[in-house]
DNA sequence: AATCGAGCCTGCAGGC
DNA sequence: TGCCTGCAGGCTCGAT
């Protein structure tokens, strides 16, 4: 699912809602939502017990909630992805659970509760140290372009040594991360770049251009609460984004392209759907 | 070393 | 009304 934008807004529903309150029970329920932590589903519930959660961060699609004891310096985070179908919602533990709820965190002030909720559990939980502020499973993820460390020279020229599809690349989190199907696609309609050109083949500044459309596109999604088509894409408090009605690209075969009203094609290229504009976005040759 | 594709899940829409 | 196929905001792993 949920891309940069969708993740930010959880990121920011979490640091309002459950930033500085300590876990009075947590339970984990089933392998797979624990499948990364090696111990398994109920050392992870006990270890996030009396723990406090110090803040909510996020690089790309990874978020975490540092953990700490007491004033202590955080050490140890709990990292959350959401995978596909992911949310984190923060309700009043009376209301009945959503089915595919996997994890609840309670806190020792009562209020209200933070649940896991997945349908295709391709998400889940994990626990790592800290290093630096990251937690070192997350280390290998490159930096969002949001981030302010964010190296935009040194991601032009990392695109540029790959012998891959342009597509490929950006949606591959070790180069840049955040970008996922609906941004790729947008920021390849915006750029005129069809996604299965070689990405080694473009100029750096034709990089360059690509990478700020794909910034740009995520930023006027966070505007807008994100993008969500159903109820799977939501804010902690169930709330829908709008940016579904900005698309110009994602989702849209058969439509007129915003720019020059040629219909747009949906093409099947790396095990997924890709939708562009077959005047704007021309096919690259012999591929 | 990189790059590619299949596989992991559940639910929904559309065609027959 | 089924039943079947295809498809969905992501990532990991094994084979080349």
């Amino acid at each position: 699912m949920p891309e940069l934008p969708e993740v930010e807004v959880v990121r920011r529903g979490l640091a309002d809602h459950v930033a500085g309150r300590t876990i009075a029970a947590a339970e984990v329920r089933g392998h797979r939502v624990a499948r990364r932590h090696v111990p398994g589903a109920q050392d992870l519930a006990d270890r996030l017990r009396g723990r406090t959660l110090a803040g909510a961060h996020r690089r790309g699609k990874y978020l975490w909630l540092a953990l700490a004891d007491g004033g202590v310096v955080p050490d140890e985070a709990l990292i959350v992805h959401l995978g596909m179908s992911g949310q984190m919602l923060v309700a009043d533990p009376r209301t009945p659970e959503p089915r595919h709820t996997h994890a609840r965190l309670t806190f020792t002030d009562g209020g209200g509760e933070l649940r896991f909720v997945d349908q295709r559990t391709f998400g889940g939980f994990s626990l790592a140290e800290l290093v630096d502020g990251v937690p070192t499973s997350v280390a290998h993820i490159a930096l969002d372009p949001f981030d302010p460390d964010y190296d935009r020279a040194a991601v032009i020229a990392d695109v540029k040594r790959r012998r891959s599809g342009i597509k490929r690349v950006l949606l591959n989190q070790a180069v840049v991360s955040g970008i996922g199907n609906i941004y790729a696609d947008e920021a390849l309609w915006r750029a005129g770049i069809h996604g299965e050109r070689l990405a080694s083949a473009l100029t750096g500044p034709a990089i360059g251009r690509l990478l700020d459309h794909a910034k740009d596109v995520m930023a006027d999604a966070l505007e807008q609460g994100g993008t969500s088509f159903d109820e799977l894409y939501v804010n902690v408090n169930g709330a829908s984004g709008y940016f579904d009605r900005s698309l110009s690209a994602y989702g849209q075969e058969g439509r007129a392209c915003p720019r020059c009203g040629t219909a747009m094609r949906r093409e099947q290229f790396m095990n997924r759907s890709s939708t562009s504009c077959p005047r704007c976005q021309v096919r690259p040759r012999g591929v």
